[in-house]
DNA sequence: TGGAAACGTTAACAAAAGATAAGGATTAAA
DNA sequence: TTTAATCCTTATCTTTTGTTAACGTTTCCA
């Protein structure tokens, strides 16, 4: 994929969150870097420090733990998303989660050490500061109603809520996925979904 | 409660996230107010957009949600830490939750239209962007660990794991409140404390 | 293309959690 | 001080989930 396409979409997908000036992103875009995923190829490993925050052109991507030997799936990324080991990357400290492209994923990085550049960047620093600012309140409010449905709701509830407000996960991760995602296993989601299933006849 | 004594301690809590000069804090300190809530004064109300970010002195508040009636409270603020309900404070919707206070509070608040003034102040721009910036990472992290738990760990474990790493909320915080901030029953959660007491001998 | 791996469903059983109610202890309030 | 409210525990029963294993499909490679 080309260069100029990743960055040209990368700059769109920002607008969700900032947008640069001309002189702005002309600095800023040479901070940039650039990756390929292969399926399967992880992202970040448990143990190491997540150096990157990424965003997502095209692909997928799932973030999981490993307990006893166990794969558990506890989030997905699409396009036009972030993606990062964010407790790993902000703190330095060894990720405790693997992340992997679900398919060939096309990425656009921001290295944590020319982050730090930008925000000490007397141009960028404060476009820098904000940008950084508004990413983290959206994942506040992002992880506010993932709590908040831990919290009041039974996994029957989470899954309903989740086919109705992003059906089309469901095309494009494995249904395994999805249950450790809302916080149950395999069988019981397969049971779930019969059960809902013969009330909606 | 003398505010000057209020000041100086948010200005001490506040070092966890960022230290002003004495000139900005001249500035700073002039957009903040301050409130004492009497045990069970709301902080937020469902339905009503939060309009301020406490710091809390001295005291604690709860924030609970009602469904079918009943109170489910989803997490807990004590001394030297921040209160809202941040999606309701930053998207300016209507809270989905109640905050309590479960004691006499003493807060020192930032009013959403004061935080914003502060945001363009030529002066404490860059500060605050970065203060709100640091905020937000803060909560990354928490939220992050709380959804990992939620995921990976069943109700025992994350029982156990919460009365390695903050017994003393247990001593402060009726237990049926901590069950439901666990995300199960307080009959589940006296059953667990029942188990994992035997097992201790 | 043939064999292996991955995936979803189902069954059977065990374990845990939810719901409801009752009882006793403590705390708060009238 | 007496009454009421709050809180934790326990018991019983129901429902749900976890666990393990089997089966049939589909997908993926080698």
């Amino acid at each position: 994929m080309d260069k100029q396409f990743k960055i040209n979409a990368f700059r769109t997908g920002l607008a969700q969150f900032i947008t640069f000036e001309e002189s702005e992103w002309e600095i800023f875009s040479q901070y940039l870097s650039f990756s390929t995923l292969k399926k399967k190829d992880h992202f970040v490993v448990e143990g190491k420090v997540c150096d990157c925050i990424g965003f997502i052109i095209q692909g997928a991507v799932t973030h999981y733990h490993v307990k006893d030997g166990q794969e558990i799936t506890g989030y997905f990324c699409f396009e036009n998303e972030l993606v990062s080991a964010y407790k790993s990357f902000l703190r330095r400290i060894p990720s405790t989660n693997f992340i992997q492209a679900l398919e060939e994923t096309e990425l656009v990085l921001i290295a944590y050490a020319d982050l730090q550049k930008m925000l000490n960047h007397p141009m960028l620093a404060l476009k820098m500061e904000r940008f950084g600012r508004l990413v983290a309140e959206y994942y506040i409010c992002c992880y506010e109603d993932r709590v908040t449905a831990f919290v009041t709701q039974s996994p029957e509830e989470r899954y309903t809520t989740l086919e109705k407000t992003a059906k089309d996960i469901f095309q494009r991760v494995p249904q395994h996925f999805i249950a450790n995602f809302l916080g149950i296993t395999p069988v019981s989601l397969s049971r779930i979904r019969k059960r809902t299933l013969i009330l909606k006849d």
